[in-house]
DNA sequence: TTCTTAGCCAATCACCGTGCTCATT
DNA sequence: AATGAGCACGGTGATTGGCTAAGAA
């Protein structure tokens, strides 16, 4: 489980999937639904959004989770924490969406920013 | 390498995004910033009043662990029916 | 004569007012517009752990902040590339956001790596509903593979 | 070393999904 | 015809804290 394994991984497993469940999803449909609607441009939603979300959303705090554990075991520990949540935005420019909510500060450990 | 401006004060270094966020980042900043007054300055400890008190009133373990429903009423003292629970000696956690 | 009795009525409906209120103190309303509550700006955060535990060793802990952190940032995820589809959809003049708006979002926003995957996903979404419609309506036609509807129907 | 903290249990109840009506295209 | 918003309803899994080992410091 590596992190240039993650995509391919993803793509062989969707590729598996025969039926797609929209019943039994890991992240509840109306609620990924209700954050949209929190755009005020937003208007009308189609039922497929928020299932495409849902699965999206596993594949990002999969990557980001995977990505901030390297920090946790560069720094020799064994509890993965937000500093390392952070260190792992700032070092993947996919990430830099995200540069208010986590702001760079938040990097604690020794390393220049780069 | 590193640029330090001409006054004593590091104010604000150019950080530079991704090209393709960047217009979207700053759309999405002014939209925060609407919903800035909505949103509680602070997490709160729980999201439930009666969620709340349903873990205070429940059933625990010796080890602070829930447990399975023994009896609501913490007043013990009725006949004395066996339960088949808590063996009386031996270790009491186990992964 | 002026009666007093009234009070009492409105009395009822205060006490049966009856709120639940999640924090301890003193938020209620600010200025103007509902206070949003936690349930509606995040994602559970039970299930975000549950997906962040598959990545992470199983003798790997996640500490509070990191579990917040991340519920914070999937929110953030869904409202950045919701608002590029959004603006999409408006462009074409269509009221309703669909997922090829969402598709064409990932990709302008530089999540490449979602495309592919997302694409196969939403197709087998939308085979697995048409085959469960024509299944109910009526079994008499028999059904296309590739999912192109017979045209010689009259 | 000292001391903070995350995992561990499962019962209630808030919320998610469903099925309906009505509106829009 | 096809499809989504908005409601009410019923079923159910997310929410939840005390103790203590795990581990951050």
């Amino acid at each position: 489980p590596t992190i240039e394994n993650f995509w391919p991984n993803i793509l062989s497993e969707v590729n598996s999937i025969g039926q797609v469940d929209a019943k039994h999803q890991v992240l509840p449909l109306a609620r990924i639904k209700k954050i949209m609607k929190l755009d005020e441009n937003a208007k009308m939603i189609a039922g497929e959004a928020p299932l495409l979300f849902a699965k999206a959303c596993e594949y990002f705090i999969q990557e980001l989770t995977m990505r901030a554990w390297v920090h946790t075991e560069d720094s020799r520990r064994r509890t993965l924490q937000r500093s390392d949540i952070a260190q792992a935005i700032a070092n993947y420019d996919q990430f830099d969406f995200l540069i208010d909510i986590v702001p760079r500060e938040e990097i604690k450990p020794s390393s220049t920013t780069k | 390498g590193e640029d330090e401006n001409s006054k004593g004060e590091p104010d604000e270094e150019p950080l530079y995004v991704n090209a393709k966020q960047y217009k979207r980042i700053l759309i999405r900043r002014k939209a925060r910033a609407k919903l800035e007054s909505r949103i509680p300055k602070e997490r709160c400890k729980y999201l439930h009043e009666s969620r709340h008190r349903h873990a205070m009133n429940r059933m625990r373990g010796e080890g602070g662990r829930f447990h399975s429903a023994q009896e609501k009423g913490d007043q013990a003292g009725l006949d004395g029916s066996s339960m088949p629970l808590a063996p009386s000696g031996g270790a009491t956690l186990s992964r | 004569m002026s009666n007093s009795e009234d009070s009492q009525q409105y009395m009822d409906l205060i006490v049966k007012e009856e709120e639940e209120m999640s924090g301890d103190e003193s938020d209620k309303q600010d200025g103007h517009g509902s206070m949003l509550r936690e349930q509606d700006r995040f994602l559970p955060i039970c299930n975000i752990i549950k997906i962040m535990k598959v990545p992470v060793p199983q003798n790997g802990k996640i500490a509070k902040d990191a579990r917040e952190c991340i519920q914070e940032c999937v929110s953030e995820f869904i409202s950045f590339i919701s608002s590029e589809a959004i603006e999409r959809s408006v462009a074409e003049n269509r009221k309703t956001v669909n997922g090829d708006d969402l598709l064409v979002a990932f990709s302008n926003l530089g999540f490449d790596n979602y495309v592919e995957p997302l694409s196969i996903y939403l197709q087998k979404y939308r085979e697995s509903n048409k085959s469960d419609r024509n299944l109910f309506m009526d079994s008499n036609y028999a059904q296309n593979e590739d999912g192109a509807t017979n045209e010689a129907m009259k």
